[in-house]
DNA sequence: GTGTATATCTCGGGG
DNA sequence: CCCCGAGGTATACAC
């Protein structure tokens, strides 16, 4: 990784065109030829960036970087304050717990949390339209849609809405309601379920996920 | 700007629990308080981060930073190969150019490129469930609800599906057709769409944007 | 490759 | 503060 600080203007120009005035700022080139520039905020973006495959071209005083898809980063640089090089390697990559696949792992193993008598049928169930969380049945022997999310929000209601109109299509599941599992579901997201006959169901993952969430508690 | 490359080990707990194994690594700490730490691909994010405002504590081998919301990143330090501080001072912001909000501007002065004899109502149109990017009126005196998108794909016609619904409970407007506009419309949007009654306009931004556009094309 | 869903999304705007 | 919408979103995964 190289970490370069300097003075610098940069310019992009691609799926839109982006101008950064003059400033000293950190620009970054990783081993996999990606390049970034870091203003002094901000955790997460970087103000302009290419990513790899790309080429990058160092003249005088100017860095351009171009990939594939035309899009072109021109860096113009006034002043070099610092410029090394250091040897990462091969790193172990992240791993992470607690995401949404998991939660809907833990629903489906226990679908009753949701509504007392539910079975599953099946987890991402394909539609022409996207994978349907959770296929389920209820007691009464009707098919259910289940979108599993962390937060309810409109989204969720749109795309469970999409998956029970492409469902309701099939005689041999029709009718089919659907049921929004989330933490927490924000009003709006409660008020358009409602105006479309989705049911909405708030769920503690914590209590769900028992014994492992024992462990994670522990931090 | 403090830059540390170091082998290291993170643990965020939070929103989510994630564990990067020990491996050498970026560890930069802004101006603002801000950490992240960087592997040596990707430009864009950043393996494990946290934002500013949070505490950082740094004991012996071992960073812990923690924010308001109880979310804590814990860096445990096995040996530090470089450590410096950079000044970058204070830096003018990125200024963008083409995003959706000049596409929508420049529509908004041209509404007979979408449709001919279209004229604008009002941009940003209020509702209940979001703004209306333009409402318009059309030669036979129908209000038009126009959802502007650089490309058109299925959650530009869900949006603009929720806008009709509640425009078309207005007795006011009602009622009101749709169209989507984009420099292309996905075949799956533009599916969707017809099966709600929603027009898909293409248009050439390019060409709309005229004179504004050949600066453009000249990087 | 396109299309779809997820993200510790981030970031900004409005009520 | 929550909610919504946009993003050069990035990233993973299925078709």
């Amino acid at each position: 990784m190289r970490l370069v600080v300097a003075r610098c203007e940069v310019d992009y120009t691609g799926r839109l065109a982006a101008h950064l005035p003059m400033a000293v700022r950190l620009i970054m080139v990783k081993a996999d030829g990606c390049v970034a520039v870091h203003s002094d905020e901000g955790a997460y973006k970087p103000l302009n960036w290419m990513n790899a495959p790309n080429h990058l071209e160092e003249g005088e005083g100017e860095w351009v970087v171009t990939n594939r898809a035309g899009e072109r980063l021109v860096i113009r640089i006034d002043e070099v304050l610092s410029d090394s090089e250091y040897e990462l390697g091969v790193a172990p990559g992240l791993t992470k717990d607690m995401v949404e696949a998991e939660l809907q792992r833990l629903l489906a193993d226990a679908p009753q949390v949701i509504e007392d008598g539910l079975s599953l049928l099946r987890r991402e169930y394909p539609t022409d339209v996207g994978p349907v969380d959770l296929l389920c049945r209820d007691s009464g022997g009707q098919v259910v849609a289940v979108e599993v999310k962390r937060k309810g929000e409109i989204d969720g209601v749109e795309q469970l809405t999409r998956y029970l109109e492409r469902l309701n299509r099939d005689p041999g599941l029709a009718p089919v309601r659907g049921i929004l599992v989330a933490q927490a579901v924000t009003p709006q997201a409660r008020t358009l379920a409602a105006s479309r006959g989705i049911a909405c169901v708030e769920v503690d993952y914590d209590a769900l996920r028992g014994v492992e969430g024992n462990k994670l508690r522990l931090f």
